[in-house]
DNA sequence: GTCGAAATGTAACGATTTGTTAAGACCCAG
DNA sequence: CTGGGTCTTAACAAATCGTTACATTTCGAC
């Protein structure tokens, strides 16, 4: 998130990490692109009215570099920042004052059109020894192909498509069901219960459970640093 | 702190160790821009009144070379110092005689605002012969992965990206619960129990207790104080 | 220094959450 | 209606977390 309200960024930082996001908040336009270009993000929130560096700027610098998925935010109504913010490369755009709850939609419809964005349709997805083709959904492991229900292959699909992201029950329940799940429900730990044991060799854990929020698909070795 | 008054830094130095601060004091203006500009400090305590270069030189030709937080110390009760001092890019003020609650909890006000930046949420935080991943969320030891409870990962997370800086239970507490803690909870105390036992192979401690405040990453190369 | 109060360390227990298995419910083709 | 496959629920096991209880340490008063 760049922000130069630092007390906004501390709750939409406070609101989002409830929902299992991880927010970094940086407050000027220079510190804002130089952590966007040296960090992964899966998505910058970014503030049109910056002092000195504004965010169109930004964002267009940002552009020459990365496709990283980019929501503006304005105080300023017009739709002329919205044409010129889908023009520069920006994936959506907000309204302030920001209301947490549409925050949190078009964050997670941002997230879910670039997931599948960056590994199309049709396309496979691989990640260590794992290959997922979401077109014929077959899954191989080292090649050979691992039978899956068409549940598991799901949750599969989005873990593998949001790797390294904690995936929340929430959001699973919001795919496969297109509802909210109840607390009491257990079908999604049962899923993730057989696609462990189909895909976990005894090395190490491939699914991680985070207590409380949910599932994260493993990525090892990304930054050895 | 850079101050010619030698029974005050000794005095401010004493309290703010105890406090779980490390203070390095100087009492010239010319040593003071020197050791500032030599060292990565976390905070600068500067004061107005220094024979010879006074404390807004000081400021202005730190401020060319570094963005270091800087609190300007004065005895002079004037507005004009203080809008002087703002406008030459010090970050807080505090006026003669100190108080010592006063300046504690300014200091803390300053470290937190520039804190936040100091490691930004993302990327891989290594400390001696701790590494923190906090995309995979794995912890290793001299590379040998150690398994982490999803809270405890948490809270070596904090400690370790604010390495050094005293952590207070209630930042603690407002990260992990998303709300104050009560003085008689113990759940934090028991996981740095946990973490120590996992973490702390019989030589020094990586965890620091600073008794009615809360914990601290201990960063070897500091003055143990 | 000694004492007592307060803060912290830590083991143990119970509550909550999650893992896993198995049984039943459901769906759908034949 | 039957059978095979899939999904959900139920039931129990394991892990994690918070609290309690007591041991230990620290600090100030004396």
């Amino acid at each position: 998130m760049i922000d130069d309200d630092v007390a906004l960024c501390a709750l939409i930082e406070e609101f989002l990490s409830a929902h299992g996001f991880h927010v970094a908040a940086v407050h000027t336009g220079a510190r804002g692109l130089a952590s966007a270009v040296e960090n992964k993000y899966d998505l910058i929130l970014l503030d049109v009215m910056l002092p000195v560096l504004d965010g169109f700027h930004i964002l267009r610098q940002l552009r020459q570099r990365t496709d990283v998925p980019v929501i503006m935010l304005t105080a300023r109504n017009a739709e002329q920042d919205r044409i010129a913010g889908l023009d520069a490369g920006a994936d959506d755009y907000i309204a302030k004052p920001l209301r947490p709850q549409e925050l949190l939609s078009r964050v997670r419809a941002v997230l879910r059109r670039s997931g599948q964005s960056r590994a199309p349709a049709g396309s496979v997805v691989a990640i260590g020894d794992l290959q997922l083709n979401s077109l014929t959904r077959e899954v191989r492991k080292t090649d050979v192909a691992v039978e899956m229900t068409s549940f598991e292959f799901d949750i599969l699909d989005i873990l593998m498509r949001m790797a390294g992201r904690v995936v929340s029950r929430d959001e699973l329940a919001a795919v496969l069901y297109h509802r909210e799940a109840s607390p009491f429900e257990r079908s999604i730990d049962v899923h993730i219960s057989h696609l462990r044991k189909k895909l976990e060799a005894g090395d190490r854990p491939l699914i991680r459970t985070i207590r409380g929020i949910g599932y994260q698909f493993v990525v090892s070795g990304e930054h050895p640093s």
